[in-house]
DNA sequence: ATTAGCACTCGGGTGTTAAGAGTGCTAAAA
DNA sequence: TTTTAGCACTCTTAACACCCGAGTGCTAAT
């Protein structure tokens, strides 16, 4: 009597073997036949049996066949299934979490360091792509702006946002910065760019104030002009890439690596499947996802908030014979240590 | 009585001959045979003479055959010998120049921007990888540091360098930062740590200041972890790749590109290619390089000089079939361009 | 010194075949 | 009714033979 009871429901021996052949072919990469399948795992059935099995997995979609004599391999529906149901979402692994926590110790304190932190070290980690997008939007303000000079033409300059982000660069003007320049550089600073979203501090803007400077106009232009790079440069921490040349390594994709990287390189399709996340954590595989360039990729999104209602994401791509297991947890440890760790970092 | 009238020498019909070869196999990267050659060029000789020639130039190991049947490709020598004496050097096309002073004109005024811009631009330009090394050396020396509080528990911390390097971050205390932290914190600073060396502010010699600190010491830990932090991602600064991934669609490379992606993402090799050139303008072609895996790639090497007697480092590294008459007057410009922007930022 | 002509070579593409892996089905056993 | 053993079948892959064409090297003629 145990069998397929619903159309949703698959009987226990399914489920194990379909876990089986999910697992099977996550690590080794080959297809899983009925007798591979036993081998590997010790079943005490007979290949017969589970290729009865399989054979119904397969008409219910959860599995396919490459070719009719090679073995099966997960069908989306079938990691979909794995995943929903099928796999153990055990606890991270306690060496991952000391890997994570030593990767990250550096950057406590700093929210963008510890957002690119993260980035590397989920990358090195997953042997996957991994996408960051700081809590950076229409309402990250410019909160404080630092000018020290550093000899009589130069100065370095500093720019911090709300959430905390910090940019700096030096900066050369070709007359004498002296008080006077530095008094009306804070004045402008503080009138007309301090509080304002950092998006809105375009060149554009800063041209309109610069040509409302009274007399030294040649020197301030330069100034001002750092702070439209600095605050543009704020925009740019918004969602960055890394890791992706991790993906070369997964024969999965054979020569469509170059087609997905290249891919991977634009910032809007990116942006997009980001950003269309819901949830907390979101697993988009394969074709789940809009662009047909992903399609045999899956993206692990994972969200974080930090104490306003900014929140901001670390993803994972590799190819939709990604270890989900592991990985998931990872990225769960990693998201929510980096919101804690940039809450803190923001509390006054 | 015009032949090869000593070892070294070639009759100016075989250069012509040699000349066309690279640069058709540059332009179509397809073997040229002795008939191709004719219908590309409109040479007026016949493919017998042609081949004839080719032949010569064969046995004289300036050209090879991929297999008996098919047509010629420069040699290594063959390259070398093109580069050296054949390749017309033209000045920079006006629109590449357009192009660079455009792509890093938002630099200007700050080393390190600049360095990274070039690296970036001439990725674009020549859809090679990139590897700049900033003027970093063991004589860079930590010029500034200044640490503004942003909140109770926060400060953001500018460190300078003698190289105009600056590398900013947040950095986070436990207990409340107030004027007596901060100057001690300065005096700490101003004794045993500017003028030093970056590379000798490391993570030990901070330990032993942090020892040495009277009283608030947790406090002042976490500071003086994030200049040596700092001080530390001076050093990353020192050798950065870029654009790998145009590596991929040559084809030049096939399945060996992963190999070569590999290669170029480990820092040790990679400092070790760019530091071995001499001149002021290197060509490394094929396995001339000393390691295995740039068999099939060049490397051009540029260097240029900040007013000290720093110099860095902007290369390009693509497949042997490079396009070495355009890239080598880009390569040249840049350099000239970033080492004069560089010096003149240094200027006091 | 150049060229036309020609035989030759070799890589790439196209069957064909044999081996191997894996399946689906059937009939017997539990 | 479920499981299992056995077997025929399918399909991929590797290996081999084959042909075609591009390109060569050589020779003889100009």
């Amino acid at each position: 009597m145990p069998e397929q009871t619903e159309k949703t429901e698959l009987s226990e021996r399914k489920k194990q073997i379909l876990a089986h052949v999910v697992e099977l072919y996550i690590k080794t990469g080959e297809p899983v036949g009925s007798k591979g399948l036993i081998s590997a795992t010790g079943m005490s059935v007979s290949s017969a049996t589970v290729r009865n099995e399989m054979n119904e997995l397969d008409s219910l979609g959860y599995l396919e066949q490459p070719h009719t004599s090679a073995g099966r391999i997960p069908s989306q529906k079938g990691y979909r299934y794995y995943v929903d149901h099928l796999m153990k979402n055990r606890e991270i692994d306690e060496l991952t979490k000391r890997l994570i926590d030593a990767g990250i110790s550096s950057a406590v304190g700093d929210p963008e360091k510890l957002i690119s932190k993260s980035r590397e070290v989920l990358a090195n980690l997953t042997k996957c792509a991994t996408v960051s997008t700081a809590p950076v939007g229409e309402m990250t303000l410019i909160r404080k702006i630092e000018i020290v000079p550093v000899g009589t033409y130069s100065a370095m300059m500093v720019l911090l946002t709300s959430n905390g982000i910090l940019k700096s660069r030096l900066c050369r003007t070709d007359s004498e910065i002296n008080a006077g320049i530095l008094e009306s550089f804070y004045n402008i600073v503080d009138s007309f760019i301090l509080e304002k979203p950092a998006l809105e501090i375009t060149p554009a803007y800063i041209q309109t104030l610069a040509a409302a400077v009274e007399g030294d106009y040649f020197t301030m232009l330069p100034l001002l002009a750092a702070v439209s790079e600095l605050a543009d440069s704020v925009g740019d921490s918004r969602l960055i890439l890394g890791g992706s040349s991790n993906l070369l390594s997964f024969k999965d994709y054979g020569a469509s690596a170059v087609a997905l990287l290249e891919f991977l390189g634009k910032r809007e399709p990116l942006t997009d499947v980001i950003s269309s996340s819901k949830g907390s954590l979101d697993i988009h595989i394969g074709s789940e996802n809009k662009y047909k360039q992903l399609e045999n990729s899956s993206v692990i999104v994972s969200k974080y908030s930090v104490k306003g209602d900014d929140t901001g994401t670390i993803s994972v791509i590799g190819p939709t014979r990604m270890d989900y297991e592991t990985i998931i947890p990872s990225i769960k440890y990693m998201t929510d240590l980096v919101g804690r760790l940039i809450s803190q970092a923001l509390e006054e």
